[in-house]
RNA sequence: GCAUCUUUAGCUCAGCUGGCAGAGCAACUGACUCUUAAUCAGUGGGUCCGGGGUUCGAAUCCCCGAAGAUGUACCA
């Protein structure tokens, strides 16, 4: 942006900043106590008169004369300070009047409350810590009854997304968010180590991608000059480490998907995946709804969130239902049992597309999504999916045209997938191959046929359950948003178009 | 991708059927020794998202483009 008024102007302060031989930008800086450490205790730190030094950034200015009064923030919290000319010396007192809110500055002295009662650290010497050029969107605060009013907020949604730092920085409440963001993953983390998992990481950047229908971001190694694929799914690297000898582990990380973005899908996005040798699907099961059970319980402290327009109440025992039965329900049909003819009635009437080389199984799930999904408001596991388009998932033991693996949904949004893992080296490679097949015909999101994986498999790969759970979605939850854009610092935006 | 809406000062916004581009806060100058959305007096500040068109005259009407939001499609 190009240099506006206030920047020059801020620039000359600097000037006589510098020309009273004081260093703006001070290497060093010295603070013996947070701020909430002294708004405790008050009644003490003020009859000790306990000396204090504090830093922060100054983000309101009141001065009149030959006093000023301030209020300096910490991650901590806030507090007025004072400064008089009597107290600080003429020459001090020069600097305080250079200083601008937004400046970081260290204050030296005592506790008090002023005369109208406020408790402020009263001044012996200010430091400029840092100096600020560009001055930030003034919001301002009044306490009514206890609570506060903001006036002239930070709030232009894309503004607030380009420039996070004056969201987190002017928007408390943003801050808590992500905050809080922070807290549901050390939980997950915690959950999972106290279940005897181990966290792993594997290669973001992969020679072949896999483990979900996705298309990837590809990118190039220049030593090798080979073409890599940053990763949809870490999937199929966790199965190569319980081949390995590893029973129990689970990764957090950035997954990439080069697809549309809305309100629930941002192009890199965090998951939590995790394997279980001798587990099986109802062990996911279990697993998924004990962890959301627990952060919510735990990290939040409620069951019931306001979400997408829903009450969704996470606690109670979590509905449990096969695809088909809910198709059935919503629509009458039995997929697998109908006739084609009936099946393409149905779909051109919703105006389900079909695409080519797909049966009823791929069918099922378009009618699902469609007719059921939208309809999944409390956390349902939905069960049964069709093995043809879960390629990664054991077959059902009584029904090969099913598969052992759930989805999670809620607030009619897919919130968690889970298998009893195929560790069949045939049967995988078969499905496999299906993929690509779909993949000749134009399914650019199907699998590809990964043969280090297949060797893997071939080698042995104990029974076991898989989960995978969007990490962004579970906060979206959890903190009640609405959009994945306030769950993630720096949400992906178009540039801005410069010229 | 499509549809609708939005875009005006650093921030939040007003600007009617086309007629001199505005307010509050912020900034600047001055006053002020206990303020707290400090107050009082004064001053400066604009690519009205960009480009084109209609018109004597466009922030306003029309067309093209950009970004954002929402919905929808796609995306386990």
């Amino acid at each position: 942006m190009a240099e506006n008024q206030f920047i020059k102007l801020r620039k000359e302060k600097l000037a006589k900043i510098r020309a009273r031989g004081i260093d703006p930008y001070p290497s060093q800086s010295k603070r013996s106590h947070k701020i909430a450490q002294i708004l405790v205790d008050k009644e003490s730190w003020i009859e000790q008169a306990t000396q204090i030094t504090l830093a922060g950034r100054l983000v309101a200015m009141r001065r009149q004369g030959k006093i000023g009064f301030g209020n300096i923030e910490d991650d901590s919290g806030r507090i007025q300070i004072y400064v008089s000319q009597a107290e600080v010396g003429v020459e001090n007192y020069e600097l305080f009047k250079l200083c601008d809110a937004g400046d970081f500055v260290q204050a030296e002295g005592t506790a008090y409350y002023t005369q109208t009662g406020e408790y402020s650290l009263k001044c012996a010497k200010i430091t400029l810590l840092g100096k600020n050029i560009r001055p930030l969107p003034a919001v301002k605060e009044k306490k009514i009854d206890g609570k506060i009013v903001r006036y002239d907020e930070f709030a232009d949604i894309e503004l607030r997304y380009r420039k996070r730092y004056l969201d987190l920085l002017l928007n408390p409440e943003h801050r808590k968010v992500f905050e809080l963001r922070s807290r549901i993953i050390s939980a997950i983390r915690r959950f999972m180590d106290n279940k005897g998992y181990i966290e792993v990481e594997t290669p973001i950047l992969q020679p072949l991608y896999g483990g979900a229908n996705a298309r990837p971001f590809i990118t190039h190694h220049n030593t090798l000059d080979v073409d890599l694929y940053l990763r949809i799914a870490v999937e199929l690297y966790l199965k190569r480490l319980i081949v390995g000898g590893f029973e129990k582990v689970y990764e957090i990380g950035k997954n990439f998907r080069n697809e549309g973005m809305d309100r629930t899908h941002n192009p890199e996005f965090t998951m939590m995946e995790s394997y279980e040798a001798y587990s099986d699907l109802k062990g996911m099961m279990d697993l998924v709804e004990e962890l959301v059970k627990h952060l919510a319980r735990a990290v939040v402290g409620k069951d019931v969130y306001e979400y997408h327009g829903h009450q969704v109440d996470l606690s109670g025992e979590w509905h449990r239902a096969g695809m088909s039965e809910l198709v059935k329900q919503a629509t009458g049909l039995d997929v697998f049992a109908e006739s084609d003819a009936r099946l393409a009635e149905f779909c051109q009437q919703q105006e389900i597309e079909i695409p080519a080389g797909c049966g009823k199984g791929k069918v099922l799930e378009l009618i699902f999504e469609n007719s059921v999904e939208p309809t999944l408001i409390q956390p349902t596991f939905v069960c049964d999916f069709p093995k043809e388009i879960s390629p990664l998932a054991k077959a059902k033991a009584d029904n090969p045209l099913l598969a052992e693996r759930f989805e999670l949904f809620i607030a009619g949004g897919e919130f968690a997938n889970a298998f009893s893992e195929l560790n069949d080296p045939l049967d995988q490679r078969q499905r496999l191959e299906a993929q690509a097949k779909l993949r000749e015909l134009g399914d650019d999101e199907a699998n590809v046929v990964d043969e280090d994986f297949l060797e893997a498999l071939e080698y042995g790969m104990p029974p076991m359950g898989g989960q995978g759970i969007g990490i962004d979605r579970l906060v979206m939850l959890l903190t009640e948003n609405d959009s994945i854009k306030e769950v993630l610092l720096f949400p992906q935006m178009k540039p801005e178009r410069g010229e």
